[in-house]
DNA sequence: GTGAAAGCGCTAACAC
DNA sequence: GTGTTAGCGCTTTCAC
């Protein structure tokens, strides 16, 4: 592998010269950027990154801490953020955790300051209390209040409570006295933020609340919902679009029909949501902009540490009204 | 930050010794690598991955190249990959490519080159024509033959062909006498297998071949492809579920019932599979046995380069038969 | 605008 | 079993 001094030495330049021009440095002439460039394309030199970071004490890359699930929230959250890091210039590592893993996000988290990271992204965490690492790096905390003990703990995250809150509105517009709620594990805050986003709504309306029922993320979980949801119950909100559509099969299932019997809301808007039968209302999350939003903080606190935050304005709700709401029956 | 030697001071030993604890190499006393971890544990130091890779050449890590997409099937790889990365003690660097992106594969190639891995992944590759990079490290296509021209290209795949002929076999054996095919983008190799064993299926049968609707994956292409489904169609085999709902979606609204009128199998075995109506019977796809081979074989290639490449043997084929199949009607 | 020297914190090779 | 000596290929600092 060609080194820098090779680079150096065809170029006619000195070594330092070189590493100005990779870096993008002022005060290099045109003339001298043009000749070391053509001598790096020559020789097929590239920039070895374990010297840069070792020399500067900076990666120049952040680590990301997901979900081991395939779900479409995690997952979609997961490419944003890649997305994201890629536009801000920060190569990204990713280590997932399995729910009820016992190393859990300790572990991940010192596995990740093991390989050198500048910054850490805790996707979608999960309640499993606090977290016992010593970190020197700015934490990003999607989803959720800082839920650990670091010294720049920074937060971005989908406005779910309001999310929640619209859908549940939209079904007591629609006439229904009241609206049950699927809710998910309630370890995950984003499970929290939902239900406490239904609860307000009803509170705001003096609708009557009703139990809940807790699942944990899967259409098999919706389906039991669906079982048990009591008879006099018109509309349902489920905290995701699986869940809804596993309720909807049982109360399919169970000869009631949606929307004429049961009005049902799901949450993520899941690409099959408009196919499923009937088509579901829903409300969208705007996963790519809170990874954007997010990463711009971290990169912020990672580049200017002490420097104040710039602030993110909150983003809009987009329900998505389809053909599972409608008035309650007569 | 504490640096080995720091660690070696504390601990009364020389520097080389702490490296040779915090590697695992041999000729340690257990006294010895006790007083060194007790040091380690009581400063609070950590390997710095970026000297260890300048100094040994190594970095051991790997990239993956994802594809942008939040699908069940490239997200469910990716964990694969990712659970295995771990287990071999790689870390994992992730770069993910939009479809049709100009700079593609191979921009995402030199990031991941520059960022230093010691193999690279390119997941559920698409083609996309030739890769132009030199690639000095091993590659793993996952699910493609070898699509670039790299020294040391390994592949590993789940056995597509057989699991659509083996779905397509499913609905022949009921009495169809023969099955239309929603495929997937032709520039997937993964839905040219599909299209591929379906059609083995037909021709080991004798079957008709009937048109094959090209869709893009997504519940809506699918939808399409069921308006246009002719009338005397029986029995459908989609290249992945989310294709086969939105094709239910469209035969249930325009009367034809499924199984009773027409028959559907997907691929992939989605979540919700089995709770959309009818209940999908699908065929699953191992994505972690085929992340876990793939892996050993690229860290086969990394750290025993020249040797030959340990065999591993197909997977087995997962039929999953729900209520979207019956016999053909009378 | 450009260059020289020092050193980042490890591993490799070899001596003891 | 353990220690010594050289780098790995950059960035940093400072001189010109």
């Amino acid at each position: 592998m060609p080194r820098s001094v090779d680079v150096a030495r065809l170029a006619g330049v000195s070594q330092k010269t070189v590493s100005r021009v990779f870096n993008d440095e002022p005060y290099v002439s045109a003339d001298v950027r043009r000749r070391v460039l053509d001598a790096a394309e020559q020789l097929g030199y590239r920039l070895n990154n374990a010297a840069r970071a070792l020399a500067s004490g900076r990666t120049r890359s952040i680590g990301v801490i997901a979900l081991g699930t395939a779900l479409y929230g995690p997952a979609s959250l997961l490419l944003g953020i890649e997305r994201a890091a890629r536009d801000t210039g920060y190569a990204l590592h990713v280590v997932s955790t399995a729910e009820g893993d016992p190393a859990g996000v300790a572990g991940a988290v010192s596995s990740l300051l093991d390989q050198g990271v500048d910054g850490i992204v805790v996707s979608e965490p999960i309640d499993d209390g606090p977290v016992p690492v010593k970190v020197d790096v700015p934490v990003l905390v999607l989803g959720a209040p800082p839920a650990f003990a670091a010294p720049r703990v920074l937060t971005a995250s989908v406005n779910a409570h309001d999310m929640a809150r619209v859908a549940t509105e939209h079904l007591l517009d629609l006439g229904h006295a009241t609206v049950h709620h699927v809710a998910g594990p309630q370890r995950w805050f984003a499970a929290k933020d939902r239900l406490d986003g239904w609860r307000a709504a009803l509170a705001a309306r003096d609708a009557a609340e009703p139990p809940v029922f807790e699942g944990d993320w899967s259409a098999g979980s919706g389906y039991e919902a669906g079982r048990q949801l009591p008879a006099d119950a018109t509309a349902v909100f489920a905290a995701n679009d699986d869940m809804a559509i596993g309720l909807i099969r049982a109360l399919t299932e169970a000869g009631r029909k949606v929307p004429e019997d049961v009005s049902v809301v799901g949450f993520d808007d899941v690409p099959v949501a408009a196919y499923v039968t009937p088509p579901l209302t829903t409300v969208r999350q705007p996963f790519d902009s809170v990874a954007r939003e997010g990463l711009a903080l971290l990169v912020h606190a990672i580049e200017q540490p002490g420097q104040a935050l710039p602030v993110t304005d909150g983003q809009q709700v987009d329900l998505i009204v389809r053909a599972s709401t409608a008035p309650p029956p007569a």
